[in-house]
DNA sequence: TCAAAAGTGTTTCCAATACACCCATGA
DNA sequence: TCATGGGTGTATTGGAAACACTTTTGA
């Protein structure tokens, strides 16, 4: 933990309500797979999702968008609560890694220090976790004072993770699934333009089965949810693909009764 | 409140986690309609779900197990967790109705009592919200000790409900049904053996539309799910529908991939 | 000219829908 | 015999799935 940041955590966390955290599933997708918002703690092999506490004054929605803003420097992040998460055992003797994680972390408190965040962090935490979708191209990830790395990991090869959010992972991605068809998947996780490979493999990704290209692009184009662009010239051996782009208004009134993919 | 329950009372939310609370949207289906199980407080006109708090030492599915075989009478209930709610002004000077039920309740406390409860309710309460799926028929329903009734009451009826639990029990309703595939709702809400008929009309009032008769009957069938037994004589002037009972094997198997219904 | 991937067309199949018909029951 | 609702049959339709064909691009 960096010394001079200890002072606003201290003062900051004397006004959030104690017992409860919120942490946030952040996906994004890059180079054909999913990849999870991670955050590395300083001189340890652990990691971590992004999360935080909730003040005393705050709606718990607005505190997750503090923190999904104050990570990736993007406001406007679609998200949405999924679970609560109330093990008897969520604290931070939880498990040998988060023991060591924890020890590491709190390595260089002060005596005044440990006596106020010694009794916080030794707390059964309730965490309200939340998943929320964005652009890894709109996003400039920004460790918080307790880690020295933020960084997007692809969700099939995740690092040794704290507590219980390696859970919170697989539970966020299964709700993500259930969900695909009344999340913003299409607008959220990609670029202003894209072609409609982008799009089907982000849903083969989501989905984890492959989808027919012929049977998905007509599909699509049937919803009229999208605006054709220019082509996209790669440099590759094969025909050029168009780009797209979502178009709002038809897409929120689409979502409302769920865009179908079985 | 009952005088000679105030003090197990303080005893038990002396070991129960500050600001956390949990709530149960009980749904029955009888008479052709959804009900929700509710309680009236003593002296008022004002209801609420079935809740109660967390006990340091449980889990919170268990604590909620607790709630509801406390009011229910009934073991094993069906329950799944949707929210967690945590409005700003989640206390009980949430509303006017809310204001004035805790008044009467409280009325009576000594001033011991009170200097032990008043902090405690006046407190932002986070509460997270579960699910609950039982037929009516093996309920007994018992009210706590701040109310006089516990009663099925048709979601289409709601009385005035004290905090947000209106909206609680509306996002319970929205949840059950996205996840209608998921859910045991045939074998959760209706007894033992019921006709065709039954697990139809159960459907179309959790949907909220007619199911064409042939045709529901016909993929129900060949879901290989239901055991035919007898016939049921009602005494109507109608040919006499058959009684089934649910192979629970099929139905677990079904579930996992989901029963579908659009 | 070739490989690779995009765009589009065609065929098949199954499930959802609508509705018809007969059957059993008790008034 | 009649009204009522249960059980079953059938025709139609639309979308899902599988796959074929053509086009475009740069090597």
């Amino acid at each position: 933990m960096e010394r001079d940041s200890i002072g606003s955590f201290l003062n900051k966390i004397a006004n959030c309500v104690p017992g409860i955290s919120l942490d946030c599933v952040v996906f994004g997708y890059q180079q054909g797979s999913l990849h999870v918002l991670l955050l590395k703690y300083r001189n340890t092999e652990a990691w971590a999702l992004p999360g935080g506490f909730l003040p005393r004054d705050a709606e718990m929605d607005d505190a997750v968008s503090v923190i999904l803003e104050e990570r990736t420097k993007v406001g406007g992040i679609f998200m949405d609560q999924f679970h609560t998460f109330s093990s008897l055992d969520r604290n931070w003797d939880f498990n040998e890694l988060s023991r060591s994680t924890f020890q590491q972390v709190s390595a260089n408190w002060s005596a005044r220090e440990r006596s106020i965040l010694e009794p916080w962090f030794r707390q059964r935490f309730i965490s309200t976790a939340y998943v929320a979708l964005v652009d890894p191209g709109k996003v400039v990830p920004k460790p918080d004072f307790t880690s020295e790395e933020c960084t997007w990991v692809p969700v099939q090869h995740l690092p040794p993770l704290v507590l219980d959010h390696r859970e919170m992972i697989d539970k966020a991605l299964q709700h993500v699934r259930t969900q695909v068809n009344f999340f913003p998947v299409g607008r959220s996780l990609l670029g202003e333009k894209f072609t409609l490979g982008d799009l089907r493999s982000l849903y083969e990704v989501i989905l984890g089965k492959k989808l027919d290209r012929g049977n998905f692009q007509r599909k699509i184009m049937k919803l009229n949810m999208l605006t054709r662009h220019e082509k996209l010239m790669t440099g590759a051996q094969n025909k050029a693909p168009y780009l797209y782009s979502i178009d709002d208004r038809v897409y929120d009134q689409l979502l409302k009764d769920g865009i179908g993919f079985s």
